[in-house]
DNA sequence: ACCACCTCCTGATCGC
DNA sequence: TGCGATCAGGAGGTGG
């Protein structure tokens, strides 16, 4: 589920449990969600305390004692807090045992990836080394974008690429166009200097707007520690094909950009 | 270099 | 009701 505001909201909620919490056992139940190696993985790991707990895009950053435990949700990776004797469920694949309680990922699909960096490795080892500006953290501004989507991908898969903006998934991108009144299928070098401030200041507003709504919440998934968001009440075109648009009245359409399911309104966002 | 497609998985939903 | 096809909020990789 998370993109942006929901990874934000999960690492709000985490961060008040686990701040100053040390992992005395890990268990990791399936090693295809941890991306690193295993062995140092589960190695370096025992005694380590929480020390921070920040994002950059869709990563969680834990800050332990000597290293970054980064983790990536992917489609629906959650975080639980449960007591040691809580018996380990379906789908929950690393338990991570704390003084007083347990921490478990949980992931139905087995997306979701989890790597441990070195700490003056941060921005420099995987998965970070290449990362787009976060909207949120950092400042987006008119140069950098227009130099990034000096190509003819279309920009909704410019949207998504984390390489450019970190954090916007598919949800946020239909979002973001729409309140800019840009066509998806638009390519990247046929925008002009206003959509591009359009697109800087509607990616600010809708995503800090999702934060305080904490998420987006579609689709009956079980909601995760701290993940049952409002946003979805604010929905405009994602997920709503064959409704009015609320600005026009014409009728919302889906179609796929480069493989996504992508919503838009043909006559709000024009020309491609 | 680019883009359409495949892959990692599981489960819910859709169409017949 | 059953069963296969399709889809899902992500992203890396492949091959033409």
């Amino acid at each position: 589920m998370p993109e942006l505001p929901e990874v934000e909201t999960v690492r709000r909620t985490l961060e008040k449990s686990l701040l100053k919490k040390k992992i005395n056992k890990i268990k990791v139940l399936y090693d295809g969600i941890i991306a690193t190696n295993k062995k140092d993985f589960e190695k370096n790991i025992i005694n380590q305390e929480f020390i921070n707990i920040t994002r950059y895009g869709k990563f969680i950053i834990f800050e332990l004692t000597d290293f970054y435990l980064v983790s990536h949700l992917r489609m629906e990776g959650k975080f639980f807090i449960k007591k040691e004797s809580d018996p380990i469920i379906k789908h929950e694949h690393i338990i991570f045992y704390l003084d007083d309680f347990t921490l478990r990922y949980h992931d139905t699909r087995k997306f979701g990836k989890m790597y441990l960096v070195k700490k003056d490795r941060l921005y420099l080892d995987t998965p970070l080394a290449n990362i787009g500006i976060d909207p949120i953290i950092k400042e987006l501004d008119t140069k950098y974008l227009k130099e990034k989507f000096n190509n003819s991908k279309h920009i909704k898969t410019l949207l998504l690429d984390q390489n450019i903006i970190s954090g916007i998934g598919n949800i946020y991108a239909d979002e973001i166009l729409f309140s800019s009144q840009i066509n998806p299928n638009k390519k990247g070098n046929k925008l002009s200097d206003n959509d591009i401030n359009n697109i800087i200041k509607y990616t600010k507003e809708i995503l800090n707007k999702a934060i305080k709504e904490k998420g987006t919440t579609i689709r009956s998934y079980t909601s995760s520690l701290g993940v049952y968001g409002n946003y979805q009440k604010y929905l405009k075109v994602h997920t709503k094909e064959g409704n009015p648009c609320p600005i026009c009245g014409s009728i919302i359409i889906k179609t796929k950009v480069n493989g996504r399911g992508t919503y838009y309104c043909p006559n709000c966002q024009k020309g491609d």
